[in-house]
DNA sequence: TCTAGCGTAGAAACCGATGTCTATCGAATG
DNA sequence: CATTCGATAGACATCGGTTTCTACGCTAGA
């Protein structure tokens, strides 16, 4: 009447034999004879058995799951981190499990703590991240709590938390990129670069901040002053790029060349400019960042800064599930130049 | 020394309670002394006390998992149908394990059966699906091994398995897409459609026939014949686009509409059609399906037909966890007119 | 022949939380 | 004053595998 589930037990009676037999057959790890394992199978196959994990988790085992953490799932280049990430999972026999924040830190502080729960063998954390005091506190916390539990937390795309917080780092060289595309830009005469993505005053983003640097750093290096009113805060999205692109060209801002803080906003820039009646590259110099899928369909194709994200998700994985490698790695970033940039000409 | 972490056990001690105490705060059902409560959660936070969520499964309660199943978390809609149900299960208090199967039905039984091991409280499954009768009748076998279990096996985007299994069904109004799209291209005078991306001969998906279908019964109701020469086979990527369109010209094919069978295939084709010198919608008119987010930013727009992604994901997980709803909900698509469609002009 | 050793299998404790069943105390009722 | 009920809390069995620790049968070496 009630078949429910089988559990070991049931496997056992049937095949006559103990319980204990049934578990080592299952691992496979204790000699068992050769007859004895195929009763076993059989008997396994006939009531349908299916290993419980969680009696399994209990009783010490590890959960062989890792739990990945992002903004969105539809974010262009978190969806390739969270691919990345599924697929070195899989190779080490890893399940995986997936939560949106939404951007809200409250909310990855909340799922951080439900891994915690889950016992997952690795936390990642992918993007953006606060600079928040309140919350490095709470995130060295769990840093240190997943360690103690014999668990690992990975920074993806985001800074260390200290020296002091056990953790895995994965990175990618920010800043270089940023500091790449404004030395191509500069190169190709530009003068008057407007950096549209630059950090909103209120919250304080890593990933913007390095750009901003490197966009600093590379106009140092050619001894060209760059004009603090065209280093425009915006948000990430197609809408930041758009809204903030419209308003620089209402209020007459001189410019030659844009360099959008990602491509999602240089997307939105390129429609702005396009309602403008500028032509690009002709009028205005375009590049972005992140090197998404669809930089290359735009017409015409956006020259952008390629973060390795991919290989961001795997190597995290990779590194957390083995200690004994080096815990923490910076990637590199290389532009990729298209059509969207040319010779800046005087307007 | 052994830190380890703390368990009900240690925080009783800690409280000078019983567990069944501690179980019954954290529960919350059952009436516990005000004081004691207070006792034993600040025993709780003092031990840094984290509940093993595993030890309480196996107790019976449920898992509060969703599965989540896919082909590639980068595929555009995929990702999309990926966001509803991660917020859906937020919404409904579960977590959410994603698996990527890269269109392989092997691996994707793999997970299923890892799934059971798991106990997710639902199963979903999306997009593609094979027609081959031993996948069908392996996954029958889960669905009701699922259902006994208390579980549930969702299907999202797929034809069902059959009245006597008992899956949730959410679907897309596939044909009807495809149906009102050529009808669309028809009315703007084309009489010559070429639908890229049917199906391949080998490997059978009812996504694929579903569209073909929908382009057929839009030729019949026009009373326009249709040359078979024009439904070509191709995967669902932007290359098999590329690849397809670019052999049709070469041949020498007479068409004035692409119909490509996805929005990738549509960039795929569009590419082709640039580098053939054809200029869209001038001398070719482009449609494609699914409305991915980059549809919008193409130049011209794409035409393309909406399927409703996060609702589909939203719905699926919101009907699984409640039995009471309809267990097999279709929900409609709409066609989005951009630039890429134009009258057909001779050529 | 006796014992050491190997291969194999069972009994029972254990992982951590839950829930049932029982027990106690104080207050309220007859 | 005795009894009963309500509120609260503890003891203990339980979920389903895993893992010692022990034991049996058999062969090989002393």
């Amino acid at each position: 009447m009630n078949a429910d589930r089988a559990t070991v037990r049931d496997v056992a009676a049937r095949a006559g034999v103990s319980p204990s037999t049934v578990s080592r057959v299952i691992k496979g790890d204790y000699p068992v004879a050769q007859s004895t394992r195929t009763r076993v199978l059989r008997a396994m196959r006939e009531l349908d058995y299916v290993l419980n994990v969680h009696a399994r988790a209990l009783s010490g085992a590890s959960t062989k799951m890792v739990a990945f953490v992002l903004d969105d799932v539809t974010g262009p280049s978190f969806a390739y981190v969270a691919k990345g990430v599924e697929q070195q999972a899989t190779a080490e026999g890893r399940l995986c499990m997936v939560c949106a924040t939404n951007g809200d830190p409250a909310r990855e502080l909340a799922v951080v703590e439900a891994m915690r729960e889950q016992r997952a063998d690795a936390v990642i954390l992918v993007g953006g991240g606060t600079l928040d005091d309140a919350y490095r506190e709470r995130m060295s916390h769990f840093a240190h709590a997943l360690d103690k539990a014999g668990s690992r937390l990975v920074l993806c795309g985001r800074p260390p938390l200290g020296d002091d917080v056990p953790t895995t780092v994965v990175e990618y060289d920010n800043e270089g990129g940023a500091y790449a595309m404004t030395s191509h830009l500069l190169s190709q005469g530009h003068r008057h670069i407007a950096l549209i993505g630059a950090d909103h005053p209120g919250q304080a983003s890593t990933t913007k901040l390095d750009r901003v640097r490197g966009f600093v750093r590379a106009h140092e290096s050619f001894g060209v002053p760059y004009d603090p009113d065209l280093i425009v805060p915006a948000g990430f999205g197609r809408a930041d790029g758009h809204t903030a692109a419209r308003r620089l060209i209402t209020l007459g801002a001189q410019f030659t060349a844009v360099f959008a803080a990602t491509d999602m906003v240089a997307i939105g820039v390129l429609a702005a400019l396009r309602e403008a009646g500028l032509r690009v590259p002709e009028d205005v110099s375009l590049a972005g960042y992140d090197d998404i899928p669809f930089a290359a369909d735009l017409s015409p194709g956006l020259t952008t800064v390629r973060i390795p994200t991919e290989e961001l998700g795997r190597t995290a994985v990779r590194l957390a599930l083995d200690r004994r490698q080096s815990q923490h790695v910076v990637l590199g970033t290389h532009i990729v130049v298209r059509g969207s940039v040319g010779p800046a000409t005087p307007r």
